[in-house]
DNA sequence: ATTTAGATCCTCT
DNA sequence: GAGGATCTAAATG
């Protein structure tokens, strides 16, 4: 008999946000659509937000806004955001209540409903785009998801639309994950310069190349 | 391969 | 009123 998919707990989100970016890698990002369709994938690129002396953050100063109030809501909260105009981006709220640390989700692996994301992001069911083009990007992933403002503040330990799942022995990552700064947070003066962006090496399903390659002759 | 410009609107000052 | 935890298409080297 098929087990019981499990899901990450109460437990598994009380860590800094730096510790679980790490920890968050080969886990499955799981969502269900009011339709009933499952989307699974698997995360392959993070960045942490480690809180208010984190210039990069939204909660940085401590300021605490009606936009990011989620970020100081339980861990294992969703924190959904809208940016440029016409994109959002999903983060995992952690360590503990009050304190703003979260992890920016920035891609996945697409492991089950590839064709309803692809749907989802506009692109044609036929082979012309990538596997890799439809979930790698923050913005990108809440399209191929259906995340949106509607889902800021959901309790990912207790949703039936959004949740996390372990890794398992096929989707924990098998090297340590490349570290880099993390992306768009220029202003930020030396936290922009932070290796504070995880990514799985072994992945081909990233944002951008994880280790920029020397160009070819 | 890398750079750019444009879309577009919410959030905070 | 300014700018942003982005993406895409088009232009350029």
């Amino acid at each position: 008999m098929i087990p019981k998919s499990l899901r990450l707990g109460p437990q598994d989100f009380v860590e800094s946000a730096d510790s679980l970016a790490v920890s968050l890698l080969g886990t499955t990002l799981a969502r269900r659509l009011s339709s009933g369709l499952i989307l699974r994938g698997r995360i392959v690129e993070t960045e942490a937000y480690i809180g208010v002396r984190d210039r990069a953050s939204h909660a940085f100063g401590c300021r605490r806004t009606p936009r990011n109030e989620a970020m100081y809501a339980r861990p294992g909260t969703a924190y959904v955001y809208f940016t440029y105009g016409m994109h959002f981006c999903f983060n995992v709220v952690c360590a503990a209540a009050g304190d703003p640390q979260a992890v920016l989700i920035r891609a996945v692996e697409p492991l089950e409903g590839i064709e309803e994301m692809r749907h989802l992001r506009g692109l044609g069911a036929a082979a012309a785009a990538a596997d890799r083009l439809v979930a790698s990007g923050p913005a990108r992933l809440c399209q191929a998801f259906a995340i949106d403002r509607t889902l800021n503040a959901v309790d990912l330990v207790t949703s039936d639309t959004l949740w996390l799942e372990p890794a398992t022995d096929s989707t924990r990552p098998t090297r340590r994950p490349l570290r880099t700064p993390r992306i768009g947070v220029d202003y930020a003066g030396a936290w922009a310069k932070r290796l504070l962006r995880f990514v799985d090496p072994t992945t081909e399903h990233a944002s951008r190349s994880p280790r920029p390659r020397t160009k070819r002759k």
